[in-house]
DNA sequence: TATAAATTAGAGTAAAATAGTCCTAATTAG
DNA sequence: CTAATTAGGACTATTTTACTCTAATTTATA
């Protein structure tokens, strides 16, 4: 699979926040979608670092967008959620095993590039409005 | 990752198989590939059952291409080396855990299924010929 | 200023998927 | 007959995913 539970959590949770007027804590959201609370605030909290949620300490804290649902492509929220970018086929996580030797020289290559890059454009030219229209 | 190592070893063997004039045996394969020759063989008897190789028992045995390779889609391979379509966000997998109650029916599901319809039909437009040009 | 409500950080664990292995049986060209 | 080769199934190892737990830190507000 493309896309992890973070991702689906992370989307989830950023559509109830940006309909939201007030800061939304992890506790309320983890009730409101019914999801684990301890793993929902590890995924808001990669959101915050990447600068897609605010994040407010202390007594009615909670997280609230910083930027509009038309600014947010959803490539950075996926980014974000999952640590990583969504690989059709990592070879680079195959460094030591790739049979071919020397990464990206085989005669798939140029086929994963292109699947690849597809999916990053798609993912880059979405935003956060679109998906919930 | 959407695909895994069964999708790449599949590809990288049909590369071989189809511009070679007689059968060609899982363990040369796997010599050529320098990969594993019992994980290889498991794949070409999938590819075998679903109708892409034929595959020829006992002495100068091997495997060779059932169609042209204009006629073979990527999406075929896949689906017969995964053993499943390449899911972006495969729902029914959490059916028991789906926090929306119902699948399908949450804020997100309509972004998952035209992702999901995007990759389906780049896959069976693409044919093993093309992505070795 | 004490307290309760929150996020933050990091380590640790459980379950699931991936990536194999291994052995035996069946088939077939020579 | 026999050596070469696929077929099938059970099994194991490794990696990734999906969490959990605890302690520290921050902050509104009574
Ligand atoms: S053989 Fe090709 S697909 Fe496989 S790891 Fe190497 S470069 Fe990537
Ligand atoms: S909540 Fe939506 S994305 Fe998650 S499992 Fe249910 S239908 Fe699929």
């Amino acid at each position: 699979m493309l896309l992890t539970r973070a991702s689906e959590y992370a989307l989830l949770a950023l559509d109830i926040i940006r309909n939201a007027d007030k800061p939304k804590g992890a506790e309320q959201l983890s009730i409101e979608l019914s999801i684990p609370k301890s793993f929902l605030a590890k995924i808001l909290q990669g959101l915050a670092k990447e600068g897609i949620l605010e994040s407010k300490k202390g007594a009615h804290g909670g997280f609230v967008l910083v930027k509009k649902s038309s600014e947010i492509s959803i490539a950075s929220i996926v980014i974000a959620a999952e640590g990583k970018t969504p690989a059709v086929f990592d070879c680079s996580q195959y460094s030591t095993t790739c049979p071919n030797g020397s990464i990206g020289s085989c005669t798939i290559s140029p086929f994963l590039v292109t699947f690849q890059t597809k999916i990053d454009t798609f993912l880059q030219k979405l935003t956060l409005e679109d998906i919930f229209k």
